[in-house]
DNA sequence: GACCAGGCACATC
DNA sequence: GATGTGCATGGT
């Protein structure tokens, strides 16, 4: 088939813009927000982790050492709050004990290691990985989700069936291994998922992509 | 009140 | 390997 995905990142970035993801102040808080956000829209996440700012608890250190009902309380607005508590508690303990808190020394890393590292946390999966990996690491991985997929799959360019490394490899064989591109691209999916292609209710006839389906 | 949201782990067949 | 289920709040 034919590479419609330039064409697609086109469309999406002249009808939307830049979308300045990930939104956060530092890259430790875009790793919380990847575990806060799982199934879990972002109006949610934003209540949980400026409750955890309030509480002046934004640091690995105090939030590893805080007892897990504790944890859970403040972040009850991301919703499975018990759940989400104890994957942040693993995911921290990785983040302390085997990579010391030190984002350049994980930086400094290949994506292949650490996507393997960070899957092997209790409750990080392949989405929640390659976005720690692409948003706080600046890895060239593109992340894939569930907007990702139907808009993909509603599109023709992928079945919709497809699993999750399908997907992204079709994105990363037909585009550049960059950043900054993977940043905006995934960014602008979940924009135009968002405002045009929700589960029920698409707005297809009139999505910036229509064309593209009909090409 | 129903539906959905920037998933994942685990059980069962 | 595929399919089903629990986890939960807040916005529309």
């Amino acid at each position: 088939m034919q590479n419609k995905l330039p064409a697609v990142f086109k469309k999406l970035y002249a009808a939307f813009g830049p979308q300045h993801w990930w939104p956060a102040e530092s890259d430790f808080e875009v790793m919380l927000g990847a575990i806060l956000t799982q199934n879990t829209s972002w109006s949610n996440v934003e209540q949980a982790i400026s409750n955890l700012k309030k509480h002046n608890l934004l640091d690995p250190h105090k939030l590893y050492a805080l007892p897990q009902q504790k944890l859970a309380l403040l972040i009850r607005s991301a919703g499975y709050y018990n759940l989400k508590a104890a994957r942040l508690k693993c995911f921290l303990g990785f983040f302390l004990n085997d990579c010391l808190a030190d984002i350049p020394g994980m930086r400094a890393k290949g994506a292949g290691v650490l996507r393997k590292q960070l899957l092997a946390v209790k409750g990080i999966g392949p989405e929640t990985a390659d976005s720690i990996l692409l948003y706080a690491l600046k890895k060239p991985v593109f992340v894939v989700d569930a907007y990702t997929k139907r808009i993909l799959g509603r599109h023709g360019l992928v079945s919709p069936q497809a699993e999750y490394h399908q997907v992204q490899d079709f994105f990363m064989r037909h585009l550049k291994k960059n950043v900054k591109l993977f940043n905006e691209f995934h960014a602008l999916l979940v924009k135009l998922g968002k405002d045009y292609c929700r589960k029920q209710n698409p707005k297809c006839e009139v999505c910036p992509l229509w064309s593209i389906k009909r090409a």
